[in-house]
DNA sequence: AAAAAAC
């Protein structure tokens, strides 16, 4: 039986009270008895779509008057710019950003402007946002109070979504008290109300180092001298006996309590929040923490209850839920990073493409026309390795450098595929998709879509995508109006698969793309669940095809292989190692105290500039830093809403701020033009997030730096990481102020 | 251990 199986026995969640929309659970603060069972988001589509005349596209930054004049490989302009919303509020959002203070201040515009639908019928909320706290005059708009609604509103903003018939004012704090419960732990906490406006507005904040010389504790660059913590309790503890609370078992609640916290103003009797939270990190062990059996002693009954019910599709979902809790008993060395076997790949020369047009590919002449349009005259190496195999109807393993061109070595081809049965002449409401293309990050989605997306249109296919962290709805009504070409990540898919919303019988072309990485842990299964549910053969008989791209493709994709592929052709390009890059390499060996006023100075270039940190919290703390200093900056990272992500990451596309702080999220696939710096703050762990990370610049034989940090005590394991990623490195000893730190900034 | 991925 399939995991998603309809089926009333394959669907007891809804029957324990646990359903899986927000509005009828009673846990859930949109919990309304009356309207339980109603067709409260059916209500809210029907109107909507008369009331906008049903001519939006599903998917934000639909217009094919972008991306002209651009490398073939790359995105047209990001999502979340769509022109339909007019010019002003990009143009402010341009200036907030230029001067470096958006990051938090007006988070519920991002969302409003780049996912939410309809928002100028519905008169509430037109009321909200007209009154002055529009203004964008930030010390205006933190003495009325304005910032502190504006950001709960953003968080909630997207549940609310479907759901414009009830009251939507006032409704965030009125609730408030029920998700106090979950933070009982931390009591002490004045009432909300009572606490100073929100404001991680840089304007009205104390001076960082101020805040915690203030309080007795040493500044946050200090790591080695802790403060105290007694006078709180430790606030992973809180995480795992919250995690443990059998009510909440079935949703993770972090983001929300994070987000509440990242965003709460620093409080005299306690660190703020992410000095707290980076600073644990560091802290190898914590004898004041419960012990780890405490989260096992926890899953085991989980796994009982399933098992054996004879249920399979239970046993499935659960142990996909559970990865929100990760297993703990796998254990983690560092040397874990062990170099996989390539596999054996047919191998492609630049010169044997020398002259190779896209209909010697095998493209038909508007696919052609389209490609060249956006700036690809003629296909790259990789592309013209995959297209002929992937047109051939075989499954194909393509491994090509970073920046490369994968993504029209695939999202071409496929296109062509699906025009050789029926394609757009087959078009019909609600048909079923029939490629799907699967990414590890909700930016890679949106990225690959606005590549594919055009490419797919220019023969009368539909492209959409479908991912978390926004309102489903929008996604749900593309998929019902009828789409070709499903883009997304796990999550959201099978979500949408369980709900029965989104039915993958017929897609006869799947696509993984960053192959390598949906096989790591708490990716493989949920993909390997999805690509069940695929097709296995096309209507024509001709098998369904699998389509396996990454810059770092090895044998730990053989899982996903032997499963779902049959005799794959692998393709790779000649020369295209990491040596004939474009890269410069440099790892500097610098004293840990020195880190954060190196990463400033080599911060301070002209050129766009890409900071990697290891956690959520360090990036957060980076990004404030050089804001600080003076640098515009901004961070991307799973802590931020998917409006915030989005804008910030629009932030450095768009050049209005030059430097982006992010975790390994940004690590693969991200196109970002004319990334002239990438610095590793944290070194990385594996040899493979150092070549993805260090793709980020250097693309389409652009030239670009690697910046490694580590301390001496590191050399060796770095040493070894770059023979694994076959990098030449120089290795040099840094101190701030070394005139090698401006050249390397390119100031 | 961290990151990502659903509500």
């Amino acid at each position: 039986m399939s995991p998603y199986d309809k089926s009333a026995s394959a669907r007891p969640k809804s029957d324990r009270s646990a359903p899986k929309s927000g509005s009828k659970s009673p846990k859930h603060r949109g919990y309304r008895p009356e309207a339980e069972g109603a067709p409260v988001k059916k209500r809210w589509d029907a109107a909507d779509r008369d009331a906008r005349g049903n001519n939006r596209s599903g998917d934000a930054g639909r217009s094919d008057t972008r991306g002209a004049g651009r490398p073939n490989w790359e995105p047209r302009k990001p999502a979340g710019s769509n022109p339909r919303f007019g010019g002003n509020r990009e143009d402010r959002d341009a200036r907030n950003g230029a001067r470096g203070t958006d990051r938090y201040e007006r988070p519920a515009r991002g969302y409003d402007r780049d996912s939410r639908p309809a928002r100028d019928d519905r008169a509430p909320r037109d009321d909200r946002f007209d009154r002055p706290a529009r203004s964008i005059d930030r010390a205006d708009r933190a003495a009325r109070g304005y910032d502190r609604p504006a950001r709960s509103f953003d968080r909630d903003r997207p549940a609310r979504n479907d759901r414009a018939d009830r009251p939507a004012r006032g409704y965030d704090r009125d609730t408030r008290p029920a998700r106090g419960v979950d933070r009982d732990e931390r009591g002490n906490r004045p009432p909300r109300d009572d606490r100073p406006a929100r404001s991680y507005d840089r304007d009205d904040r104390a001076p960082r180092n101020d805040r915690f010389d203030g309080s007795s504790r040493p500044a946050r660059t200090d790591r080695d001298d802790r403060p105290a913590r007694s006078d709180r309790p430790a606030r992973s503890f809180d995480r795992d006996e919250r995690s443990s609370r059998p009510a909440r078992d079935d949703r993770p609640a972090r983001s929300y309590d994070r987000d509440e916290r990242s965003s709460r103003p620093a409080r005299d009797d306690r660190p703020a929040r992410s000095y707290d939270r980076d600073e644990r990190s560091s802290r190898p062990a914590r004898d004041d923490r419960p012990a780890r059996s405490f989260d096992r002693e926890d899953r085991a009954p989980r796994n009982d209850r399933f098992d054996g019910s004879g249920r399979a599709a239970r046993t499935d979902r659960d142990s996909r839920s559970s990865d929100y809790y990760p297993k703990r008993d796998t254990h983690f060395t560092p040397e874990d990073d062990v170099k996989l076997e390539k596999l054996q790949a047919e191998v492609i020369t630049a010169g044997e493409v020398a002259g190779k047009t896209w209909g010697d590919l095998g493209l038909g002449d508007n696919l052609t026309r389209q490609l060249i349009a956006m700036g690809a005259p003629s296909p790259f190496p990789i592309q013209a390795a995959t297209i002929p195999d992937v047109i051939a109807g075989k499954d194909v393993l393509g491994r090509g450098r970073t920046g490369s061109g994968k993504t029209i070595a695939f999202g071409a081809p496929l296109a062509e595929k699906l025009l050789e049965h029926g394609g757009a002449k087959d078009r019909k409401m609600g048909r079923k998709p029939r490629a799907l293309i699967l990414a590890p990050t909700r930016e890679l989605a949106m990225q690959i879509d606005n590549t594919v997306q055009p490419i797919a249109r220019s023969v009368g296919l539909f492209t959409t995508q479908i991912y978390g962290g926004v309102p489903q709805q929008r996604q749900v009504h593309s998929l019902q109006r009828g789409v070709d070409i499903v883009i997304g990540t796990p999550g959201r898919i099978e979500d949408l698969i369980e709900q029965g919303r989104l039915d993958l019988s017929e897609v006869t072309v799947t696509v993984l793309d960053e192959a390598d990485h949906m096989c790591d842990l708490g990716f493989l299964e949920p993909v390997q669940r999805i690509l069940r549910e695929t097709a296995t053969v096309t209507r024509h008989g001709a098998r369904a095809q699998k389509l396996l791209f990454s810059a770092t493709l090895d044998k730990g994709v053989a899982k996903l292989v032997d499963e779902f592929l049959t005799d794959p052709a692998v393709h790779e390009v000649a020369g295209e190692d990491q040596a004939s890059s474009t890269i410069d390499h440099r790892v500097l060996l610098i004293e840990q105290r020195d880190k954060s006023a190196i990463i400033e100075q080599l911060a301070q270039g002209k050129g766009k500039t890409l900071v990697f940190a290891r956690t959520r919290a360090f990036a957060e703390q980076l990004a404030d830093q050089l804001e600080d200093a003076g640098i515009a900056s901004t961070s991307l990272h799973g802590d931020l809403n998917q409006s915030r992500r989005t804008r910030n990451l629009q932030l450095l596309t768009s050049g209005r701020v030059n430097v982006l702080v992010a975790t390994d999220v940004a690590a693969r696939g991200i196109h970002v033009d004319d990334i002239e710096l990438v610095i590793q703050a944290d070194a990385p762990d594996e040899y493979k997030t150092y070549m993805h990370r260090s793709g980020r610049t250097g693309r389409a034989g652009k030239e670009g730096t690697v910046v490694t940090l580590i301390t001496r005590a590191r050399r060796r394991r770095m040493e070894e990481l770059l023979d694994r990623a076959e990098i030449k490195a120089k290795m040099v000893d840094v101190r701030p102020g070394d005139v090698l730190l401006d050249e390397l900034a390119g100031a």
